[in-house]
DNA sequence: AAAAAAAGTTGAACTAGTTCAACTCTCCGG
DNA sequence: CCGGAGAGTTGAACTAGTTCAACTTTTTTT
């Protein structure tokens, strides 16, 4: 059993160590090489993901062809496409290595079953929906808000792990803005 | 037991009728007039809403005094902070009324004795925050790739009810431009 | 270690969206 | 039904961010 998953979980329900054990028993440890896509979009999402360590990209194309990311997902980071899962249709993301990384895994059929056997399941997927949802209508008002020089600089400052990991270029497309103009707010 | 409320928990759950009288015994129905403030930023959120109809707007007062709209909630849609109402800290969200309206309202005491007695509660929340984070993903995607003119198109055609109900002004907060450049958006 | 590919830099011209200020229109409160 | 406040419009000057193209640097592949 997974320490590290053990406390993500702890710190958002309450597991007894028996339900922790139940819950923990069906992640099973994958392992990612640099660059390999864990999912690709047009694919259905059949699995949700823990990071152990290393690092992934969630982003998608757009019709234009641009790529925007959507976030980034290091160490005690969850990993899926909510939507693909909850319809099983074809995901509109790409979940990318950025590095060899590890995760620990379980397949939708385990997660399905676990949430009708175990109540805290639900109590737990709801509780960390509840905060993600916050931490996105948070993004969309600093888009609004801040330029692209302030939201560079506070996502540097509060993910300075992240940061050093991923080019300038994923960097761009996660502000909504082209690499070049990151570049020319870098040289001042 | 109200029909609207009953229809919308059953897109997102299998109550059976005994949970489901259980679950909607405790929503009351509250007026609001318009202009009435449900939520006002620094207080403490304490309940949650659904509307039966009129329409609220859903806006924040950033550092710089501008007004933010996160999203606007006519008849069918559900109303709160969801930060607030999970940490009990002051709320850094607006809820006012655009119109006079009515509201089945639960107070947090209820909604968390709900959570516990009846787990189809829990899973009936996790379906709705895990749609609704699709939702914002999408939206701030939209907002790196699509132009305001494209957003706002995309808005009025998505929701044609909403956007008769709301001033030009508060469409523009809603889209993250200026009303000017709204106006001018339209001329064309 | 060489070649190829990808990432980053820089500048010039451009465009989407902002700011400010002046004006008009609408609608609601006394 | 009048007065005032807020909503909407318009124009001119501005700025944040884009586009394109040429170039350098770094990383990856062989």
């Amino acid at each position: 059993m997974n320490e590290l998953l053990k406390q993500n979980i702890s710190k958002n329900a309450t597991f007894s160590e028996t339900e922790l054990e139940e819950f923990c028993k069906h992640f099973k440890l994958k392992y990612f090489k640099k660059k390999e896509y864990l999912l690709k979009q047009g694919d259905v999402c059949r699995f949700e993901g823990f990071v152990l360590n290393g690092c992934f990209r969630i982003f998608t194309f757009d019709q234009k062809g641009n790529d925007n990311t959507l976030y980034f997902a290091a160490e005690d980071w969850w990993l899926m496409d909510n939507d693909s899962f909850m319809h099983q249709s074809p995901s509109h993301l790409n979940i990318q290595a950025l590095e060899d990384s590890e995760v620990l895994m379980i397949n939708r059929t385990d997660k399905l079953m676990l949430y009708e056997k175990l109540p805290v399941v639900e109590k737990l997927f709801r509780v960390m929906s509840q905060k993600a949802l916050v931490a996105w209508q948070r993004r969309l008002i600093r888009n609004h808000c801040e330029t692209a020089k302030e939201r560079y600089q506070n996502f540097v400052s509060t993910y300075p792990d992240i940061s050093s990991k991923i080019t300038d270029k994923q960097m761009a497309s996660y502000l909504g803005i082209t690499h070049e103009f990151l570049s020319k707010i870098k040289k001042r």
